[in-house]
DNA sequence: GGTTAAGGTCAATAGTGTTGGCATAAGGGT
DNA sequence: ACCCTTATGCCAACACTATTGACCTTAACC
């Protein structure tokens, strides 16, 4: 059995697999991917991912110690993914939006891993890595400390959550975005103007409106809000003489 | 068989079950909430439900199409929750941050219904009713119809996203969240300052904030947003002649 | 009261995650 | 260059799961 999983690392023994393939962490991930992409997100199965790698499904045991673990370290490889693709520029506004949008587009490339693993905190290196830069952004930008840890939590948490939302809609299976969309036409879009006075009056717009993500929106507001809160730590500090006399 | 579900309203025949109880979708649907409350996120089979109920499992395809569609109604029931909690005062601002507050708050009162229905759109009558209330809330504080969409599409699925995430750390069992609360104490708390200057300089703050959720602050920087934008598009129609110098 | 079919039950199918035991070959030590 | 140890892949089995088709009882309508 697999009692023990042993760690990536310390590795020396790689067997191959009756039908050739040679396994590790990261061909595994790599393969979960390609199933939760090709099957669904219902496609993950132990006896579908070892018949894919070539495997029995009970040696995935001996590199993870459950689905459960090898879905956090799916969610470690989008996260690293989004970092791989951001560059910092110094300004610390446009770093945070673009980290922002590249952990957000990060998981939207995989909606169905995305659904899986948005909500758990995995605590792997990569992850912790995001959070280090987010802190390192706001406090090189002279955010003081208990202001940034408000700004990183509440970034970090707006991100993942729409994530997770937009990931859920983009997860659906054809037929079921189709019976999604068609209810919305059958549904909202005929709401008479009696009863949903509101809706009836917006169904165009909303209609518009409810395909593209609202984590931009969202995201924007929140580093203006940041932005006005820091201008006015700053001004603490260094109070310009042209405002002393509107205290 | 199940092949054709019969809709609630019409339904006419009520056998009672062979331990005696006689069933409803409402009861079905209290029943579900309480296995996902006593037996945790995984704990909802349509073996235990049934067993629950002293019904076969094969019943509940009398109620509804599939587990999915049960679902969708554990999701209408913590909408309907939420609009039942609250009321509105007239104040628009007042009111749209109560009524988020109460879906947030009604979402992760069941933790694990939360996680399962979070991320569905279900189209039934009491979330529709949501809707048609929050954007009643807007358009009758004076937002032109184009901002009142954005503002609505922003307030819900923010509202929505932070419920879901929230309730995904609620929803964890008593072992699991142990043991992240165990890695974090060992993980993070724990880097070096030489390698993670920003999470090590903060560890104490993060620790204090990171187990409350982020969703009032979110929340209050969208409305101060929405605020700004509704003073601004109202005095474009009614220009204050005391503006007029500074266009 | 007789008739119809709604709705509860039984049995079976095809799938799932996970584990204990076994066998084989990889790599380190000599 | 060989041997031994043990890591690692495989097999078989267990206890589950959702879902469906056939059957049969009894409630409700005429």
């Amino acid at each position: 059995m697999a009692k023990q999983v042993v760690p990536e690392a310390e590795r020396r023994r790689r067997r191959p697999t009756r039908q050739g393939t040679v396994l590790s962490e990261k061909l595994i991930v790599r393969t979960a991917l390609r199933m939760l992409r090709e099957h669904g997100g219902t496609g993950l199965t132990a006896r579908r991912l070892g018949a894919a790698l070539g495997a029995d499904p009970s040696t995935l045991y001996r590199y993870f110690a459950g689905l459960d673990d090898l879905t956090r370290a799916i969610g470690e490889e989008l996260m690293g993914r989004a970092l791989d693709t951001w560059t910092a520029t110094g300004e610390w506004r446009a770093d945070l939006r673009a980290l922002g949008q590249a952990v957000h587009a990060s998981y939207l490339a995989d909606p169905q891993a995305a659904v899986l693993t948005a909500s758990r905190v995995t605590g792997r290196p990569r992850e912790i890595a995001v959070d280090e830069t987010i802190l390192g952004i706001l406090r090189g930008a002279g955010f003081p400390d208990a202001d940034a840890v408000v700004v990183y939590h509440a970034f970090i948490d707006l991100t993942l959550a729409f994530a997770a939302l937009d990931a859920g809609t983009l997860a659906l299976t054809d037929e079921a975005r189709a019976a999604d969309e068609e209810m919305w036409r059958s549904t909202y879009a005929e709401l008479p103007a009696g009863t949903h006075p509101h809706i009836a009056a917006t169904a165009r717009l909303l209609a518009g409106r409810m395909n593209h993500s609202a984590y931009s929106v969202v995201l924007d507001t929140l580093l203006n809000s940041a932005a006005e809160q820091l201008a006015w730590a700053h001004a603490r500090r260094h109070p310009d003489p042209a405002d002393a006399r509107k205290p």
